[in-house]
DNA sequence: TATAAACTACCTGAATTCAGGTAGAGATAA
DNA sequence: TTATCTCTACCTGAATTCAGGTAGTTTATA
């Protein structure tokens, strides 16, 4: 017998999924919650398989509440629940614990494959959180065509940038003077136009250099 | 006519996508390649709808030829073909322009199912293709259990020290003294353990802190 | 009310970064 | 051989960061 909890301030969603579920008699639907503070309060106590998560609740920050379950409770799995899609919350769900994510307008189908697979170790997306996610890779095609280009010298100095060398410790490892260093490092500021390292770094993340 | 062009150095995977697409009319095989020299000379006079790249080529870096392809070609869909599945290779395969990814354990179902969603504007990776991506979120779920609290107005100067912003500009933006930046840098790099803001805004990231 | 944590602000001095240059040597292609 | 790009190295001076502290005020909680 699988426990399934449902963290929503909506009754209708609990009564929907309810619904979906009444009939899957290996799926018991063990209680609900309408805000963090009750649900807190559940979870003190028992250690549902499955929790679903509504992101937007009305007294706490449902990334935040993901990581206190998680922190709280290792067994269960979160899936989140949302209307919006937003590929960096979902990231931001998965960096936190959750296992999953599931838009509100999912069909029946949909959830019970979703607790199948998270219930197997596997993380589920629903298609299109998994098209959002994955678009952000994507969305940089168009900065490909702008890329400037990079001596060898310059990579190299960029990739000890990023892992937070500083000036003398790269010119000791690369065996030259630091002035040397720091002329690589004003060489790259001007090709991506940045006037500190953090803007250097941030931009040529986004560029798809690092 | 859907018009598809192999970039493979093991004639066996061709003449098994030949097996695989003869009897489907509505795509004819235009040609193939073994390296990245051939390749691009075929694709400087031609522009298959989809091009299938094989990313261990003798000859170049698949990365490499895939951002090379896409840069002369705007219009083919690329999926990436390989026998690993390597997550961070994936990623970088889609920053630099393929459509999608494939393994060479494919399905006919499934190669099928990739062409018609990449031609349709979509992104395609294979199922455990997509499971290696998303695990790279959660794969930093132990990295919750020993995350530093941060105050929140520390989380708000690491956020705008990520954005590249320096300590002075900060201040203006918060209506604070320097000093007062300053301070809860330095607490940030006691919590984190940093030496430099760059080691700082990194191992911020690794924390999911960021 | 008392206490602890968070927030704010400051100091000194050293180290590093930033900004604007200069210039010679080595490697490569025409 | 010449031209060009990359790499190396240096200078000055200003701005910022880093490191080690100090201390008062505000906020939230017991």
């Amino acid at each position: 017998m699988i426990t399934l909890y449902i963290i929503d301030d909506h009754p209708l969603v609990a009564g929907g999924i309810y619904m979906m579920l009444k009939d899957v008699n290996y799926i018991h639907i063990c209680g609900t919650a309408r805000n963090g503070k009750e649900a807190m309060e559940f979870l003190e106590t028992n250690e549902p398989d499955i929790i679903l998560l509504d992101i937007s609740l009305p007294d706490t920050d449902g990334l935040q509440l993901c990581e206190q379950i998680r922190q709280k409770n290792k067994q269960s799995k979160i899936l989140g629940l949302t209307s919006a899609n937003d590929a960096s919350i979902i990231t931001q769900m998965l960096h936190r614990g959750a296992n999953g994510y599931l838009l509100k307008n999912m069909e029946r189908d949909e959830l019970l494959e979703a607790i199948d697979r998270v219930l197997n170790g596997k993380i589920f997306l629903s298609k299109s959180a998994n098209e959002k996610v994955l678009e952000q890779y994507a969305s940089v095609n168009s900065a490909l065509e702008d890329k400037p280009a990079l001596t060898r010298r310059e990579k190299e100095i960029l990739d000890l940038l990023n892992e937070g060398l500083k000036g003398p410790a790269m010119a000791e490892k690369l065996f030259l003077s630091p002035y040397t260093v720091e002329t690589h490092r004003k060489n790259l500021m001007q090709k991506l136009n940045a006037s500190s390292t953090q803007q250097l770094l941030k931009t040529a993340r986004e560029k798809g250099l690092l």
